[in-house]
DNA sequence: TGCCAGGTAATGT
DNA sequence: ACATTACATGGC
């Protein structure tokens, strides 16, 4: 299959053939997909770098993502049949050129789209997503990547990994962390978040919040439905409804997004976050959370080789 | 050390 | 309605 024209079974070449990996190994065709921006552009807090490639942890699979010019090569440690819950996580059926299309022809966003070239949304599991941006408030990305992965670590359940890596576990469901106390949950060092997370892991649990439910839900509607939760904000929200539910007109505004519309689309002169909101929202057009991304990862990355974070 | 981090809720004007 | 402050924790 794919991978014996790739090479990248290479390691196994010791194993009979039928041994293949071909059910754990697959080549994704992909274009305009740069895929280390993307897995570390601050939207998902499961991936490390190992040397090219990327190992990470997608609705409770392990995977190892290999970029290479065209392709994909995606790693797993247990046979898959149908490997779409990869592929609809990364995206990779969208035609990126399609997408910038419709961003504002002005400098600023040229600027951005040039610097990151390649730069996708992923589509993730609102319950991750939605409890990982709860405990992202004032912290560092390192510091959420920490903080999601004791969480894992102390209360998802277990999972098969590759050959040689560490063990690794599912990120748990709300069902088992609204089983938790606050100080289990402040253990793993989410600080005054522990409450948050907690309350907002009942509220699934209980159904209060249907998850499916919000996804089907208009735009204005889901955004409500989430902000009813402790924590839960205009930035997280939106973040929540860009990165699980595809809502590519959702604008999270967080210091660096502010920042960057601040510097480049308003002088450095001071506007409130609702002026920053208002503007963001009559500007970007249909696809503004995809721009804020663009805009998030360029004042992020760029800045003379410094530290980027 | 002091400042800041993919903010939000509570409180004060 | 808008401005200020407390909130844990750790990187730099």
């Amino acid at each position: 299959m794919s991978c014996i024209t790739t090479g990248c079974c290479a390691r196994y070449k010791f194993l009979p053939a039928v041994v293949c990996v071909d059910s754990r190994t697959k080549a994704i065709g992909v274009r305009d997909y740069d895929l280390p921006a993307t897995l570390s552009s601050g939207q998902a807090f499961r991936w490390r770098k190992q040397g090219s490639s990327w190992v990470g942890i997608v609705h409770g699979r392990w995977a190892r993502l290999t970029p290479s010019d065209s392709e994909i090569i995606a790693e797993t440690a247990e046979d898959v049949e149908n490997w779409q819950w990869l592929t609809n996580y990364l995206q990779t059926d969208v035609d990126l050129r399609e997408v910038l299309e419709t961003f504002p022809r002005d400098p600023a966003m040229h600027s951005a789209v040039a610097a990151c070239h390649g730069l996708r949304l992923l589509r993730q599991d609102p319950w991750e997503c939605l409890a990982s941006f709860i405990l992202s408030s004032t912290k560092q990305i390192a510091q959420i990547q920490q903080i999601v992965s004791l969480l894992s670590q102390r209360f998802g359940e277990p999972i098969v990994s590759g050959e040689r890596h560490e063990p690794a576990w599912a990120f748990p469901g709300p069902e088992r962390l609204a089983d938790t106390t606050e100080e289990a949950l402040r253990g793993c060092k989410m600080g005054f978040r522990a409450p948050f997370l907690l309350s907002a892991a009942r509220a699934v649990a209980e159904g209060k919040l249907d998850l499916k439910h919000v996804d089907g839900l208009p735009l204005q509607s889901a955004r409500a439905e989430l902000l009813k939760l402790k924590g839960v904000g205009e930035k997280v929200s939106n973040c929540v409804l860009l990165f699980a539910f595809g809502r590519q007109d959702a604008f999270p505004v967080d210091v660096w997004v502010a920042k960057a519309l601040r510097d480049l689309y308003f002088a450095r002169r001071k506007r409130s976050l609702k002026q920053l909101q208002a503007f963001a929202a009559a500007h970007f057009g249909p696809n503004a959370g995809y721009a804020q991304q663009y805009l998030f990862h360029y004042v992020r990355t760029k800045g003379d080789g410094r530290t980027s974070r």
